[in-house]
DNA sequence: CGGGCACTTGAAGATAATCAATGCCGGTGG
DNA sequence: CCACCGGCATTGATTATCTTCAAGTGCCCG
């Protein structure tokens, strides 16, 4: 049920029922289902292995995509084939919004571990909208809080010092794992250190600098990719200390 | 007709209809307002005096805006003062995409110069939107590229040097000079030096330097806010130059 | 004419990038 | 089962770019 074709995957044809779905609270699309009708076309494939592509900057783009399990990174390619990570996914999120209107993608989405994913096919999105506009409001709803976390990540990057753009980032995981009922002080990185540094717009050796100052600050502890965050508030302290006493980290 | 209040501006009741607008192949609204009928509802006011804001971050969303003439520039202001400039709007732009489906703005919206807008109101938004559908698919079609600009953007500030950022942003300035009709190669930029710092995430005296060694090396000719631009390519060749030689710019 | 603001320029300093080498883990094959 | 390989990650030393601090200029507007 599952074709791969140059690494591109298409999703099978497994019908899913939103009102089971344990994401239902934090997924855009039930509630565009339950518009749509209690049958709502969502379809859940199999699993994709790490490192798929759900879609490729340039493509044409077929539907919009849930995280079920697992997680993806959004990022755009630069002619000198350089990669700028600018999201992370993570169950519940809704992939694919940018596209819309022009039917191209602009960024690629790719799988950061063995992911599942509901695929909302555009063509349905466009006879619910004509049935009810309310769908659509729904989903430009969805935009300009996208446009909204860019414009966060922008101050991020554009204002904030190396090690605040890291607690800044380690804290949004931590939240975003407390709202999927995960806990908020020790979970999983997905992504590697180079997606982390990208994301955050430094060099990989100053992620893996700055985990292993955290770390001796007693800030995190991490081993590999897992992060144990003793205290959130100690973490945002550091987070909004623009040009603060960091001297803490100096021992 | 034209009231403020606070420093906000709401503006008159002035009708106007699309079809005589000078700005319509520009324009998202027309097409907006072409389908809502000839007599669109867009309303121009008098123009408003620099540094006026169209509305500011937390404000209830309660129009669209297009660029009539002049030029606005949208910002966010951060919890410690500071405001990262993250887009400039020309003749022909829209405003306020970004708020629809939350109702609240979470950016603001200050003219840099002396200038009039169109005004849609959410409301006839909604009311159209209800009569046709395409009308939205307009709207995100918009919010799409939106994205997409961010993307390019954050790109250029996590990946270029402070070089290929300004000539960069001097192209792009002189391409959408060209798009609207006016020269490529001499214009007047009408933003301040401080918000071309904040937009390519520099300090202003970076900037200033900068304008001072692509002088040096023929590429522009600054007079204040007047740039001209001999060779578009020239300044292309360093925009992409992306670790290249700059010996150039040391003579 | 005077004040203030935007801009420019210079010198010093800091932050993060780059270059280079090594360590660790997981997987694969002998 | 062990050894080796490759990718990912860490760590150190050096360097470069850009920021910061400081001072000065010129222009616009009252």
């Amino acid at each position: 049920m599952q074709t791969t074709t140059n690494n591109i995957v298409r999703l099978g044809q497994v019908t899913l029922h939103c009102a089971e779905c344990r994401l239902r609270r934090l997924c855009v699309l039930s509630t565009l289902a339950q518009e749509a009708g209690s049958e709502c076309g969502l379809r859940s494939g199999r699993p994709l292995g790490r490192g798929q592509h759900l879609f490729r900057q340039g493509d044409r783009q077929h539907a919009l995509f849930i995280v079920r399990s697992g997680s993806v990174k959004s990022y755009v390619s630069t002619p000198d084939g350089l990669e700028q990570v600018f999201r992370f996914h993570l169950p519940g999120d809704l992939i694919g919004v940018d596209a819309l209107g022009d039917g191209k993608h602009t960024s690629s989405a790719q799988t950061l571990e063995t992911t599942t994913l509901c695929r909302f096919p555009v063509e349905l999105l466009e006879e619910y909208g004509r049935r009810d506009p309310a769908m659509y409001a729904q989903i430009l709803k969805h935009a300009g809080r996208e446009m909204s976390k860019e414009h966060h990540r922008s101050v991020l990057l554009a204002q904030r010092a190396a090690e605040e753009r890291l607690a800044t980032f380690l804290l949004q995981m931590s939240e975003s794992y407390a709202q999927r009922g995960y806990s908020a002080h020790e979970f999983n990185l997905p992504m590697a250190r180079q997606d982390i540094a990208s994301y955050l717009a430094l060099a990989v050796e100053t992620i893996s600098r700055l985990f292993s100052h955290f770390q001796q600050a007693n800030l995190i502890e991490v081993d590999r990719r897992n992060v144990r965050i003793p205290s959130i508030d100690a973490l945002r302290e550091l987070a909004f200390a623009k040009k603060k006493d960091l001297s803490v980290l100096a021992g």
